[in-house]
DNA sequence: ATATTTGCAAAATATTTGCAAGACA
DNA sequence: TGTCTTGCAAATATTTTGCAAATAT
């Protein structure tokens, strides 16, 4: 059918862009939110791709992290200083995100939002139609840092 | 021993503030803050105040809304506009929210966050320390407007 | 060829802060 | 009385937007 292998979910590591334009400067952003890793804010991934690829402003930063959120190749994982953080979101199935909040490394969880709690809220009337789920803790290197501080 | 009732937890109705001062402002403020009923973002808070009791200052009111906060009575359940949505977070012991996305109602729930999420966490070798859990959705009557408009 | 994306700079907002004056305890 | 709170206004900071030029497909 199709000559070319268009992977209709879980996009691949190429294309966090969804169906948008790879331009060059998407390309180096892209690149730069995996080298960050973890959770990131906007001007800190600015300051990522700046770092290699000088010239590419604030908004065309701000409108590529626009376009991966809708394209679910990322999602907001807290807020740090008025600033709202961001990760790589895994593709696939339904999961959310539990954040070192030493380090900003970022795992995907399963979701514990289960049946009896969407029943007890449906016996209170409402009918739940989103839901957002963070966790925050330290990764094994941070919390053996903490505890090296003592 | 103690001559007034001061509740050491879950807050009455009139203290909101935790063990700051309750000042004309504050007063007006909480008054403001349970006239609203559900979620509202502090420029609304402000709104609401300000109806009846003019000249109150913007920066007082996020000043309160912090105050709140640092005290437990009031919660963030999301954003809207970019603005933070505040509601009213009932005392006593560990839940989260449901917010109506139609009219801003915010009931408590369950924490769903069990202990196998936690040792699943764990086995990742992250040591969870806080965690965010919000439910969106329609209230009854929401949700029965909702369904007449088709 | 053409619709999308970029970069710049300016705009729109949300929230915070300094400080003198006023209010609570 | 002494400390906390207020109000105003200015400062900060984040994110958005308009528009002409560049670019991907």
């Amino acid at each position: 059918m199709s000559e070319h292998h268009h992977p209709v979910s879980a996009p691949c590591a190429g294309d966090l862009f969804g169906g948008s334009r790879l331009s060059a400067a998407r390309r180096a952003i892209a690149e730069a939110v995996r080298s960050l890793g973890g959770a990131f804010t906007a001007e800190e991934l600015h300051a990522a791709v700046s770092a290699t690829h000088a010239g590419i402003g604030v908004a065309t930063v701000y409108r590529a992290v626009a376009a991966m959120s809708a394209a679910g190749a990322l999602a907001p994982v807290g807020s740090r200083d008025g600033s709202t953080l961001y990760a790589l979101c895994a593709g696939g199935d339904h999961h959310h995100h539990l954040v070192c909040t030493g380090c900003g490394t970022v795992v995907g969880i399963e979701c514990p939002v289960d049946g009896s709690l969407l029943s007890s809220a449906k016996s209170a009337g409402y009918t739940v139609t989103a839901h957002e789920v963070t966790l925050y803790g330290l990764c094994a290197a941070c919390a053996a840092c903490a505890a090296e501080r003592d």
